[in-house]
RNA sequence: GGGCAAGUGGCGGAAUUGGUAUACGCGCUAGUCUUAGGAACUAGUACCGAAAGGUUUAAGAGUUCGAGUCUCUUCUUGCCCA
């Protein structure tokens, strides 16, 4: 019999694909599309496990729509700008673009190892001039409709480095190269008004039927709209009358506000710059990280700056104001009132300074005698006290009352605010999208000329220096105006995040060069139906892509895409056991084996191997497998099938040897049987042959429907179970050989979304041309049902009947088993539940 | 600390959505054949029991004729936010 060779098989069809450029899509609207994308890869060097399940689960998706005579769009490109690429050329002595561009060719080179049916003509990069010359357009346009904007904030500084870093650089306080503690400094940034859109972002989350319910409440508490009040509180022996802006979400607890605290950002801590003390509370403050998490963390500490604010409700009393490192500026007005009794880091400042502590709000069931606020602050629902007008109401009966009456008063209003702050773009690195903005002699910011782009990247630059090597660059940055005038270039380069937030449009027109996208293709193309990708991304990337298309529809008639990705399918991670050698060394799995008692050895030495839980697959912990051997050992197929077959794909998977060894085994196994069928020749008479027409029938029902609900790894075991009628009937030659021939076929094109290579082989010996099968609804009623016997509700027996028997027969049948009649013996049957063609539950009474 | 998931054999997991729990695969056990192999094939495999039969979906309660599925409590794990 003809091997199969999966070696010579893969590459053949690899070949033929690749030069019949059989994946490539055309606009042609007499067709329905199809946009199906995968989170395109940054090129860090090769493709990981993660890439091959989410490519695997894409790539199944594209070909089954294709078969079902979808116009599918299913393009690949690189994210290929960012830091790795820079610190290893700092390690390796090679330019970032050629690392990059090394990387992508030998991950390509791995993914067509793959099979993907992926249209490589509308390959993009977005490191490449012809890709960000566009975004830099899109950056002067949202610069006119005034998107996009500069500010000062704070950033992560290593002293050391003397470089900002990214969040997470940053460990535990440290930078993660020099080992130096970070600090936090002030530096003049460029922002996307990402904000602006908070209300449209969290409104359309609601009309994104098809995306993972998870993903959007991530999105939306990131987001964090929250309902609350703004309150201005008159600072005492002011001259004109100054006030505080204050804002709170809890206005219920007014009468227990005891201090004010103000960000080190407040216009009033301007006052103070000159304070000795103040500069010093400014540097200690310094000290601690710029994520909230950090400042939670951080020890409340304040600067008294000896002003009173007055109470707006209690007339005697006066409320000191501090300057406080928990008080964020981005949020609400950079202003509190503290109410320590009610929250935690107002409590554990109050507790410092030894400030009043007045308890508002007591739990339901308890005298308000009894009630002390010790160094727990009480955060939950309970009754209002202490509180003149507010006494007795609920806390969101409260809440409601006091801004009624702090609005009627003009003590203040009601506010919403959002949690979800601007995107800070800037980033003082090399391997980024050159901003284009120029300074004059004034500072002032100046658009480049839209005809003067691209601002390139220079090619020779020095990435050892300290700080940021384009800001270094000795002549990159002086430019010249038309007008002759001498300008400073932005040295700062754009978030990488921004490259991502509109690739998924670049697809559509890849070659377009007057602009991003060419209209006429977005409109045929978009919006993306389905992406797929790791959940890693659920709130950033996802977050920003929704922003861009509403930047980029902003007054603009033409462009009117709400929302990216119509669907979302977020796939898990893959996972593999971890192992250490007795010296406590993360160990690879190639390093070991398993010795003739079946425990895990070092190959090496046949030391004890020490196995750990199964994890995602990371080079630190050395659990990873090289996909590109596995592919050279297994076949691609072997490991599509694999990658599909373990466990659902929203859920992590466990890589296992063992898994992909029966892959392959079952591909094989495949591929005898073709060739059994095929050889049979046909027979004169033919039969009947229903039970396998309609076990095909059912399958063919079951693998669309699950494919439809992403459920793959049942599509798998609908595929083994036929399989295994189909080994049985031609084993037994129960079936016909045209009967078996016809339904094989149609196995074959189910098999072409999972494993491509194998079914197109099977096709070209039968000489099929593709199609998805389809199902016979009449066929898949079933002549017979089985019914179960219940008495009192547990089971008893069961017995095959034909379908829609009458009651009454069932009953009369029933109580002729044995078993049943054991349990009906001396009771009464006081009455029956017949559920139609499932079963019979006999009610009894003593 | 808060929110959201999830918990089913030795393992990954399935269950027409309230109606036969454990499909399919891995692993394991026994056997057949062989160039004695990490191949192929056959049979078995949730648990207890010799069998008849009984028990079982993290633990406990509840609703129901009937619960893996719905409700409540507890425990464990994972993710996100603080």
């Amino acid at each position: 019999m003809e091997r199969y060779n999966i070696k010579s098989v893969e590459k053949k069809w690899q070949d033929i694909w690749s030069s019949k450029k059989s994946d490539a899509s055309t606009l042609n609207k007499s067709k329905k599309k199809f946009y199906c994308l995968e989170m395109f890869p940054y090129p860090s060097g090769k493709i990981h496990m993660g890439h091959v399940r989410n490519y695997t689960i894409g790539d199944a998706l594209a070909r089954y729509k294709k078969l079902q005579g979808f116009n599918v769009l299913h393009p690949m490109g690189w994210d290929s700008f960012g830091l790795p690429a820079e610190n290893a050329a700092r390690e390796n002595n090679l330019h970032p673009k050629d690392w990059t561009k090394k990387n992508i060719e030998t991950m390509k080179k791995q993914l067509k190892l793959l099979g993907l049916s992926l249209d490589w003509d509308r390959e993009i990069s977005t490191c490449e001039p012809e890709y960000y010359k566009h975004q830099q357009e899109f950056f002067l346009e949202m610069f006119e409709k005034k998107l996009v904007y500069k500010k000062d904030t704070y950033v992560n500084w290593d002293p050391a480095e003397q470089t900002v870093l990214a969040n997470e650089q940053v460990i535990d306080g440290k930078g993660w190269r020099s080992g130096v503690a970070v600090e936090r400094k002030k530096l003049s940034q460029w922002f996307f008004n990402i904000k602006k859109f908070s209300q449209d972002l969290l409104d359309e989350l609601e009309k994104l039927k098809n995306w993972p319910a998870k993903v959007k409440l991530m999105q939306k508490n990131w987001i964090g709209k929250s309902f609350g009040c703004e309150i201005n509180f008159q600072i005492d022996k002011a001259k004109n009358e100054e006030k505080i802006k204050v804002f709170t979400t809890r206005p219920d607890t007014i009468f227990g506000a005891s201090f004010i605290a103000l960000s080190i950002d407040h216009p009033v801590s301007k006052n103070f710059e000159n304070n000795k003390d103040f500069i010093k509370f400014k540097l200690e403050c310094s000290k601690s990280g710029t994520t909230e998490e950090a400042l939670a963390i951080a020890e409340k500490i304040g600067f008294n700056t000896n002003l009173f604010v007055l109470h707006p409700f209690k007339k005697n009393t006066k409320l000191p104001v501090y300057i406080a490192n928990f008080v964020l500026m981005d949020y609400g007005t950079g202003a509190i009132f503290g109410c320590p009794a009610h929250d935690q880091r107002d409590l554990d400042f109050a507790n410092k300074y030894k400030l009043n502590v007045l308890p508002v709000v007591r739990p339901k069931d308890i005298n308000p005698k009894n009630f002390k606020i010790n160094n727990e602050a009480y955060v939950e629902d309970g009754i209002l006290f202490n509180s003149e007008f507010l006494n007795d109401l609920t806390v969101s009966k409260a809440i409601e009352k006091a801004i009624e009456i702090i609005t009627k008063k003009k003590f203040g209003e009601k506010k919403i605010t959002f949690r979800l702050k601007d995107w800070g773009v800037s980033r003082q690195r090399y391997w980024g999208c050159p901003i284009p903005i120029v300074y004059n002699q004034k500072g002032e910011a100046l658009p480049i000329n839209k005809k003067d782009l691209p601002i390139l990247l220079p090619e020779d630059v020095d990435l050892n220096v300290k700080g940021n090597p384009l800001e270094k660059h000795p002549t990159w940055k002086f430019t010249k105006l038309t007008s002759g005038e001498k300008v400073v270039r932005e040295t700062d380069t754009l978030d990488t995040f921004v490259d991502s937030s509109w690739y998924f449009l670049r697809f559509c027109s890849p070659k377009y060069e007057k602009y991003g996208y060419e209209i006429k293709d977005v409109n045929y193309w978009m919006p993306v139906d389905q992406y797929i990708g790791g959940v890693e991304h659920a709130i950033l990337h996802l977050l920003y892509s929704r922003f861009f298309m509403k930047a980029l529809a902003f007054k603009n008639k033409n462009f009117n895409y709400a929302e990216p990705f119509k669907s979302l399918f977020t796939q898990g991670m893959v996972c593999h056991e971890t192992y250490k050698n007795e010296k406590n060394q993360w160990l690879y799995p190639e390093e070991i084996e398993k010795n003739s008692q079946g425990n895990y050895v070092t190959k090496n030495d046949k030391k004890k191997v020490l196995v750990g839980p199964s994890e995602s697959m990371s080079k630190s912990k050395k659990n990873t497998v090289d996909p590109e051997e596995m592919i050279n050992m297994y076949g691609a197929d072997s490991i599509r099938w694999f990658m599909l077959s373990d466990s659902p794909p929203e859920r992590d998977v466990q890589w296992s040897q063992e898994g992909v060894s029966a892959s392959f085994k079952f591909i094989q196994k495949l591929w005898k049987l073709n060739n059994e069928i095929l050889s049979k020749k046909n027979s004169a008479t033919e039969t009947e042959d229903i039970i396998l027409k309609k076990a095909v029938n059912k399958t063919v029902y079951n693998v669309t429907k699950n494919l439809d609900n992403f459920q793959y790894n049942v599509v798998i075991a609908n595929m083994h179970e036929i399989y295994n009628l189909f080994y049985e009937h031609v084993m037994n030659n129960k079936t016909s050989n045209k009967t078996l021939k016809d339904e094989w076929e149609k196995i074959i094109m189910l098999l072409i979304p999972l494993t491509p290579h194998l079914a197109h082989e099977c096709c070209e010996k039968i000489s099929a041309k593709f199609y998805w099968p389809k199902y016979n609804s009449k066929l898949l009623k079933e002549e017979n049902c089985t019914i179960v016997i219940q008495v009192d509700g547990r089971k008893r027996g069961s017995m095959e009947m034909p379908i829609n028997s009458p009651e009454k027969k069932i009953i009369e049948k029933s109580k002729e088993i044995d078993n049943v009649l054991k349990y009906l013996e001396n009771t009464k049957i006081v009455k029956n539940i017949y559920i139609k063609n499932k079963l019979i539950n006999f009610i009894t009474k003593k």
